[in-house]
DNA sequence: GATGCGTGGTA
DNA sequence: TTACCAAGCAT
């Protein structure tokens, strides 16, 4: 438990475990246990926040549900009214969200979470959108060509969302509808603990708590837990799971999820939380430390590698540029690019890249292309060619499409770069 | 539990 | 420029 002082946390649970059955020997009667002796007992427990929250943070995890259940219930949450009123006034008007009092649509819920997965909302806006213009249905959805979802998803990033999306929508359709409970959501291709409490709170009402980063942070401000990321996630969901322990919280699910979101998103940000405008800053202990703005911790992150390679951008004189399908699996998977090598850890002489070569012709260096992925930075070398014509042999492992509508339609933001990049040298 | 998987915005 | 990180999931 983060405490200042450390140990003190296991050594005042102890002594707790001591006092307690104590007292309620104290006030039972003729030496056995009466429900009377229970009172003080549980109105000790409820004045006394810290010891309630060791309990949830050592025991909760550890024990059986039921158990659990008790000693999280004793653990005193935050008021979800001040959150709830706090969110009735200043909580943000989005595409995908319900305004007050209307049901939400399960299919437009779900398609935004699935968006919004470590994706800001205002990337997901446009795509939003476009997707409920093209497939207004999850059965239209569900009945597309799997490359048009593709390629209406091309930009955002993280394109197994894009192929789970299309087959959770054949799958919703074979079931007749969306799974109305976390456990039945949580059997769909995309869908993990987040998104199913999210789309079981927001589109069917069932009180549960989503625990994404928004959060993790809130959570870990509330409490002062200074483990970090990703050790303590368990101790976080565990303590998250009560913050609608109270009845306000029970009757609004949808708006609580979402206020949190708010709340996480405009407040309680990862840099400088606005703490004095913050309708929990009065139970908040990282605030009470002083340590809001340093929580969550996190563990340092790994250096990322660098790999290298080198795309080729050949245009013929109708003004054809030679593209290829990836393969299924992995990075970018059944994304289009640019022909090309593979990418290696080890930097590629002109010679060693010119192998790779789709056609052979004199090809200009066009420089590099910096890309960050999530684990590793790419720096890719640049080739570009005019040819007269595309030999059959050249078209067999790919495909050809205009160069004038290529860059903006359906390729990863890689592969706009490097066209653009190729482009301008094949123009000067 | 660690790793693989994109992209764009912000300080 | 670098570093961080956003309504995570699957393996």
């Amino acid at each position: 438990m983060a405490r200042r002082g450390g140990s003190a946390g296991p050594v005042l649970l102890a002594a707790w475990l001591v006092v307690l059955p104590a007292v309620w020997a104290a006030c039972s009667r003729d030496g056995r246990p009466s429900l009377w002796g229970a009172v003080p007992v549980f109105a000790l427990l409820l004045a006394e926040g810290a010891e309630r929250v060791v309990a949830r943070v050592f025991f909760a995890p550890v024990l059986p549900e039921r158990l659990s259940f008790v000693i999280t219930s004793s653990v005193k949450t935050p008021p979800a009214r001040s959150l709830l009123d706090w969110y009735d006034r200043h909580r943000r008007v989005l595409p995908w969200r319900s305004g007050p009092g209307q049901t939400a649509d399960p299919y437009a819920v779900w398609l935004s979470e699935i968006m919004l997965q470590q994706t800001t909302v205002k990337a997901v806006g446009p795509y939003y959108h476009r997707f409920l213009e093209k497939f207004p249905t999850v059965q239209a959805l569900a009945a597309a060509d799997r490359d048009d979802v593709l390629s209406a998803w091309a930009g955002l990033g993280y394109y197994s969302r894009a192929r789970n999306l299309h087959a959770c929508a054949q799958k919703v359709v074979e079931l007749g509808g969306f799974p109305n409970t976390v456990e039945g959501l949580l059997t769909l291709p995309g869908i993990g603990a987040y998104t199913a409490a999210a789309v079981a709170a927001i589109a069917f009402g069932v009180p549960v708590v989503p625990v994404d980063g928004n959060v993790e942070r809130i959570t870990s401000r509330l409490f002062a837990i200074e483990e970090p990321l990703p050790a303590s996630r368990k101790k976080l969901a565990a303590l998250a799971s009560g913050l609608n322990a109270d009845k306000e919280a029970q009757k609004r699910p949808s708006d609580f999820a979402q206020a949190l979101f708010d709340l996480g998103a405009s407040l309680c940000s990862p840099r400088s939380p606005a703490c004095g405008l913050c309708p929990w800053v009065a139970v908040c202990a990282a605030h009470k430390a002083g340590i809001a703005a340093t929580l969550p911790r996190r563990a340092p992150k790994a250096v990322k590698p660098v790999r290298y390679g080198a795309h080729f951008l050949v245009i013929d004189a109708a003004g054809q540029v030679l593209l290829r399908k990836r393969p299924e699996k992995g990075l970018l998977a059944a994304m289009t690019e640019l022909p090309g090598t593979p990418w290696r850890t080890e930097p590629w002489s002109t010679e060693e890249a010119l192998i790779h070569a789709p056609v052979q012709t004199e090809w200009q260096d066009c420089g590099m292309v910096k890309h960050v992925f999530t684990h590793f930075t790419l720096q890719v070398t640049v080739y570009a060619a005019r040819i007269s014509r595309f030999s059959n042999q050249a078209v067999q492992e790919g495909f050809l499409a205009p160069a004038t509508g290529v860059d903006a339609l359906s390729l990863p933001s890689l592969m706009l770069k490097c066209i653009k990049r190729g482009m301008k040298t094949l123009a000067t």
